[in-house]
DNA sequence: AATAGGGGCGCC
DNA sequence: AAAGGGCGCCCCTATT
């Protein structure tokens, strides 16, 4: 990884606009009678110290500057640049724009000075903007975009956006390269495998995906009349919704009026109202059961129903668009953003796609468009596999291996009976067997870092709906602290060893700034948290990125849309006529991803793909290539 | 009226 | 003393 090389770069930047002030962020209102357009594009050779672009930009002075790039092989870098991408994307430039290479200064800076939340200002998120950026870099400069219009049409102002529009590209390359020269050599690799998911992710946000409305309207009802139900039982007690939805007045309902019993604290020391609380109030109280369905069915259908289609409607394209980042944790993960703007001027362009309930009653609400299969790519065993090579124990790594089946493995031991005989009931979907296993599951994902026996009987209790003890909850922990032994170990030589350094890092090179004070009280056990955890999420992080920067050459040859990251699997929209092809090539790149090449690491166990297909996301079914 | 923060909860 | 981590969104309440 060379140091910048200002002669092969090429800084760009749009501003838009549209009918309304806010569909300037809204690419896709392209495609609505042009409700969306770019007032001005700027781009610029640092090199040959030329500015070009213009004004109320064409698509054919946009295919110049993509078709410039590809015949010099230069790498256009932006700010932000997914949404620059679809601005692109959305003028009908797809093919040029799969062909271009992309570099986003943003991501650069994200890399190079990331550091848990809690370690800086647990209140105040850090912003990575170009803004930003010139404050903290240039501050004799701060300030260069006050009184820009973005979608005035004074001929004043035009020229005036023009030099600011300018600005903005001088400021991304000079960005770019400062933070650029920051970056570790493993951060380099990392960055650049995820800026070739730039396109990608610009066009799942441009495109969005379709929602069956008619369906999303159902689950409302059904959801509502839960609600109903539950409300109805509860009438003749006096209760009110409101009261319900208050965590401070249920609270008086429940212990001062009815006299229930404590079960735990809020961190502020208020009784909690949580859902364990009503789970094991439930047992002893039918109210307290009724209050639960009301609670969970009013939450959901708001989130998961209501959400969806007031996005639809807002959007205007059957579509919802949630808003991918690639920056936005620490980890390396993309979150989702279901709003433009914040509080009253808030815009609901998606919905807590992230956040969807499993299941096929909450997931049928997205759909493919028509003429595409949706299809999910899921990375097998993903934390469970990272966790084996970062502890390196042997009985983990060796449950990697094919044929294999580690929460049978767990199950048995808990069991105190034969892995084999186990596997053998599983396969022949024995009850007790596969309880058996479903205890296994449990242990193996909840105990990987360093959860308490307690909260794992919570986790079994509340959210598995299995009976369990607090001495069953020991008895787990205890087999998964001798089951596998070295990860344990690795816990605590990785505190030591991020102590030590002042970062943490994952596999692949990707780094977080871990400087913070380890002898605060309140903040030691969050920094070792990240310390054990970040090498295994942040990993997981990194072999998503590769595997989207590896499919991407093939997507576009085969117009194949990316659609939705879920951390471990990968939604991709494939024409119904390619899928039989595609899946098992998809398929095969992701179980033979180039690890040695781009991390200059080899995973010492299979990392393998599950590929499922279907119509909507409820409806998905296992790939028997 | 608008905002910030807490409680709670959904996913990985 | 006890404590998985990472997020974003919904709702309510207190504050200004």
């Amino acid at each position: 990884m060379t140091s910048w090389n200002r002669a092969n770069k090429l800084g760009f930047d749009f501003e838009t606009s549209g009918t309304l002030p806010e569909y300037a962020l809204q690419p896709w209102r392209r495609a609505q009678g042009e409700k969306f357009w770019a007032t001005s594009l700027v781009y610029i050779n640092q090199q040959l110290g030329w500015v070009h672009g213009g004004v109320n930009p064409t698509r054919e002075m946009m295919a110049e500057m993509l078709q410039y790039a590809i015949d010099n092989n230069m790498t256009l870098v932006g700010w932000n640049t997914p949404f620059d991408i679809s601005v692109l994307l959305a003028y009908g430039l797809h093919d040029l724009v799969m062909r271009c290479k992309w570099l986003d200064g943003m991501l650069f800076w994200k890399h190079a000075t990331v550091t848990p939340e809690y370690d800086t200002n647990r209140s105040k998120k850090k912003h990575y903007g170009l803004k930003g950026l010139v404050a903290e870099l240039w501050p004799d400069q701060a300030g260069y975009e006050d009184d820009i219009d973005f979608n005035s049409t004074n001929p004043e102002m035009i020229e005036k956006r023009w030099r600011y529009n300018i600005k903005d590209v001088i400021f991304t390359l000079r960005g770019a390269e400062y933070w650029w020269d920051w970056l570790t050599p493993g951060q380099r690799r990392c960055a650049l495998i995820e800026a070739r998911c730039l396109p990608m992710v610009a066009e799942a946000n441009l495109n969005g995906m379709p929602v069956d409305t008619l369906y999303a309207n159902d689950l409302a009802l059904k959801l509502n009349a839960d609600a109903a139900g539950a409300m109805g039982k509860l009438a003749q007690w006096g209760v009110k919704p409101a009261v319900l939805r208050s965590p401070t007045q249920l609270s008086r309902l429940l212990f001062t009026e009815w006299g229930l019993p404590a079960i735990k604290k809020t961190e502020t020391r208020a009784l909690s109202t949580d859902k364990e609380t009503l789970h094991e109030l439930s047992f002893i109280d039918d109210r307290a059961k009724a209050i639960k369905t009301y609670r969970e069915s009013v939450g959901n259908q708001a989130k998961f129903a209501d959400a969806p289609i007031k996005s639809v409607t807002y959007n205007e394209d059957g579509c919802t668009h949630p808003q991918a980042f690639i920056y936005s944790t620490y980890s390396g993960r993309m979150t989702y953003a279901s709003k433009q703007g914040r509080n009253k001027d808030e815009r609901p362009v998606g919905f807590a796609v992230h956040q969807e309930k499993r299941g096929k009653e909450f997931r049928s609400v997205l759909i493919a468009p028509s003429g595409y299969d949706m299809v999910e790519f899921d990375a097998d065993g993903q934390e469970f596999k990272w966790m084996a090579v970062a502890s390196g124990d042997p009985t983990m790594l060796s449950l990697c291996l094919p044929g294999q089946d580690p929460h049978s493995y767990m199950g048995a031991v808990i069991a105190g009976r034969d892995y084999f005989e186990l596997m053998i009931l599983v396969a022949g979907e024995d009850e007790k067997g596969l309880l058996q296993r479903k205890m296994g599951k449990l242990g193996n994902l909840s105990l990987q870092y360093r959860t308490s026996a307690k909260r794992l009987c919570s986790v079994a209790r509340v959210d598995y709906n299995m009976p369990m003890s607090l001495n069953e909850a020991d008895h787990i922990w205890n087999t998964y602290q001798h089951t596998y032994v070295m990860v344990p170990v690795y816990w605590d030589n990785q505190i030591i060893k991020v102590k030590r350094d002042g970062y943490v890092e994952t596999f692949a090179g990707r780094r977080v700034q871990m400087t913070g004070d380890w002898n605060n009280r309140d903040l030691r056990w969050s920094l070792e948290s990240t310390a054990i955890n970040f090498p295994i999420q942040g990993t997981g992080a990194d072999q998503k990125y590769l595997a989207l920067a590896c499919l991407r050459d093939y997507c576009r040859e085969h117009y194949i849309r990316f659609m939705l990251d879920m951390h471990d699997g990968l939604y991709f929209l494939i024409p119904k006529a390619t899928t039989a092809e595609a899946v098992p090539y998809m398929k095969h790149v992701l179980d033979t991803l180039p690890y040695k090449k781009a991390w200059g690491f080899e995973p010492p166990v299979p990392m393998t793909f599950s590929a499922k297909v279907g119509p909507s996301w409820g409806d998905l079914k296992k790939w028997e290539g």
